[in-house]
DNA sequence: ACCGTTCCGTACCGAGCGGTACAGTAATGT
DNA sequence: ACATTACTGTACCGCTCGGTACGGAACGGT
């Protein structure tokens, strides 16, 4: 793993650590809460060197979007590998619950708070995290599927369906911890919501 | 209920007429990203005549909030006058479905749309919309308080656990639904969040 | 008719927005 | 050594933001 050779001025900043940064500000503020002066504050670099790091600030929220993805959700992929599709669902819910309560985080889920409206301008922000947001589901929905086929979910269930339900607390959930919702209490909901999940031997 | 004796010249516009507007503009944009261009083109009127009616744009979004609440959240009371829990969480969950995929009103719901995260300056505002939204949830415990006293919840039940768990379904399905997922779908996540629902002769 | 009151429309305010021009500076290539 | 290249910092761009000053217009009271 060779790196390029350098020509010119070295970069004076990390680029991996700046990134981090404006992923904060993001998950703090959202996309258009998030200016340029508090992004490069806390990036500790100048605006400048971030147009010629990221190119835009739409850039820079979608590679942050996509550092969070790898970083923050890495347990959203890890928990398909769960043997059944309940502990699928268990494990989803139960690392969503403590990933949207961390300490060293902001609360909540980038996914969310990133916009779920924008102005007329940003319409494509929005539409850009749904959309990121169904494909996670359709990963889900795809685990349950192979699930049915496994007779591990009964024959009758919509694995989409399921999925669907599944997403749809996460994302509860992670409106309810940006309001400041203590752990303990999301981690009820996860249980709650674990019962409406259909058996391997019921008939649907 | 006499009209009080009007000095001066007569406002030119409705002013519900006018907050009906801007809470659609709010809807579909957020807090944020409403401007006052934009909004005061929806309401038909200028920005003074804005400030005159309402005061700022701040207040103008509160008020907007508490007609949508009244108007367009009205199922969520009515629920609460369903003789059982059950039936209460069933209405709750269908009537907000429905009202979440309304063709004659932006898709979602403006308590979610209108900023789960707001820049630094307007932190207040999704304060706001997080307090009305468990403000909403505790009248939900409250009732399902009632009902376990009724015994129609088993005797083990945790009201505000409860609460929480049908708000987190509600609020998932909000954003579900400005993300554009068709109504039929989201009546497939009621009918699985129903399955988790206490039966009164259950031990927990 | 005239006045006080209230509203409307234009035109404007300072501030902050996202984004960039430009000159200076630190590295490499020859 | 010196040209080339790329990054940094300052200072600035046009624009839009939320909000307002002010003069004209439409009403009721007397």
């Amino acid at each position: 793993m060779s790196t390029a050779p350098e020509r010119g001025r070295p970069r004076g900043f990390d680029t991996a650590v700046a990134l981090e940064r404006a992923k904060e500000v993001f998950w703090k503020y959202g996309y258009e809460g998030a200016s340029l002066t508090e992004l490069t504050a806390a990036m500790g670099i100048n605006k400048p060197s971030l147009y010629a790091a990221f190119g835009s600030k739409e850039e820079l929220f979608k590679q942050a979007v996509q550092l969070y993805a790898e970083q923050d959700m890495a347990y959203a992929r890890n928990a398909l590998d769960q043997p059944t599709a309940y502990e699928v669902a268990a494990a989803l819910l139960g690392d969503n619950v403590r990933a949207l309560t961390r300490e060293d985080t902001p609360p909540g889920c980038l996914s969310i708070q990133g916009g779920t409206a924008c102005g007329a301008d940003n319409a494509g922000i929005s539409a850009f995290l749904a959309h990121s947001r169904l494909a996670g589901e359709a990963a889900l929905a795809a685990r349950f599927a192979r699930a049915r086929d496994e007779r591990d979910l009964p024959a009758g269930t919509d694995p989409a369906g399921l999925a669907r339900f599944v997403m749809i607390v996460a994302e509860g959930q992670a409106v309810h911890a940006a309001a400041g919702i203590s752990r303990e209490q999301l981690e009820q909901s996860t249980d709650l919501a674990l019962r409406a999940f259909p058996q391997p031997g019921a008939e649907h």
